[in-house]
RNA sequence: ACAU
DNA sequence: GGATGT
């Protein structure tokens, strides 16, 4: 009988994704406390469960094939605390993860770096598959992690409306992306801050109530991806 | 809590 | 350990 190879999905374990063998799936669940994760009977139904919500098939009954003779039963599993009683299904091929959120990688990235914060503040983007810088910008005095982060991200903007760029572009900071939003920055102390920094803030400002852009602004996944490629590597 |  | 922010 050959055994149907079946589909792990990992919604919550040490690396997310669907695998395709259980030693690939439970090298993520084992041990990690909270770990949601499923075994499913085609890579379509995994794809489709992946991209939706755990609570929606674990502990449910498993959905019936619509083909009369076709396989049965996905097995459910929840929480690897429970211990995980999987059976193994060896394959010949390498055990490898199959399908992840990745990273678009012909985009842009952004990122600040700030010796103290406040403190010296640096930022620049990339393009996220070479690195290739595309600007940088200071040392500036008396700057914040969440002001470089969200000029970054303006002036890479900017330059892509300029240059007919739609690639996107990805920032590792919820407050850039909240700040854009807005289009409204809110630094907590702006006495504090850098003139010219005020003033490039004022101008990132105008600019975004004045223009539209084609680029989708996207939040870098460090924990899945490591640290965005505009990193500073200092911390 | 989450993201820097 | 400290700070910037939602
Ligand atoms: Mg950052
Ligand atoms: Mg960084």
């Amino acid at each position: 009988m050959s055994k149907k190879n079946k589909y792990y999905v990992v919604w919550e374990g040490r690396q997310k994704g669907i695998f395709d063998t259980w030693s690939a799936a439970e090298a993520q669940v084992k041990g990690y406390a909270g770990a949601k994760y499923m075994a499913f009977e085609s890579l379509e139904a995994a794809r489709a469960a992946f991209a939706g919500n755990p609570h929606e098939h674990i502990g449910r009954k498993p959905k019936a094939d619509s083909r009369p003779g076709a396989a049965d039963a996905a097995t459910p599993k929840a929480d690897s605390r429970l211990g995980a009683a999987g059976a193994a299904t060896p394959r010949a091929d390498s055990p490898r993860r199959i399908l992840s959120n990745s990273p678009i990688w012909d985009s842009y990235s952004v990122d600040a770096a700030c010796s103290g914060n406040p403190g010296v503040l640096e930022y620049r983007c990339v393009h996220t598959r070479s690195r290739e810088i595309v600007f940088a910008r200071g040392p500036y005095d008396a700057g914040t992690n969440n002001v470089g982060e969200f000029l970054a991200l303006v002036e890479i903007l900017a330059l892509c409306v300029k240059k007919h760029d739609p690639r996107p572009i990805y920032t590792d900071s919820k407050i850039a992306l909240a700040w854009l939003r807005d289009k409204k920055a809110n630094p907590k102390n702006p006495e504090r801050l850098n003139p010219l920094l005020l003033e490039r803030l004022a101008r990132a400002e105008a600019w975004l109530a004045s223009h539209s852009y084609p680029n989708q602004v996207l939040k870098w996944d460090t924990e899945a991806w490591g640290e965005n490629p505009a990193d500073y590597g200092r911390k």
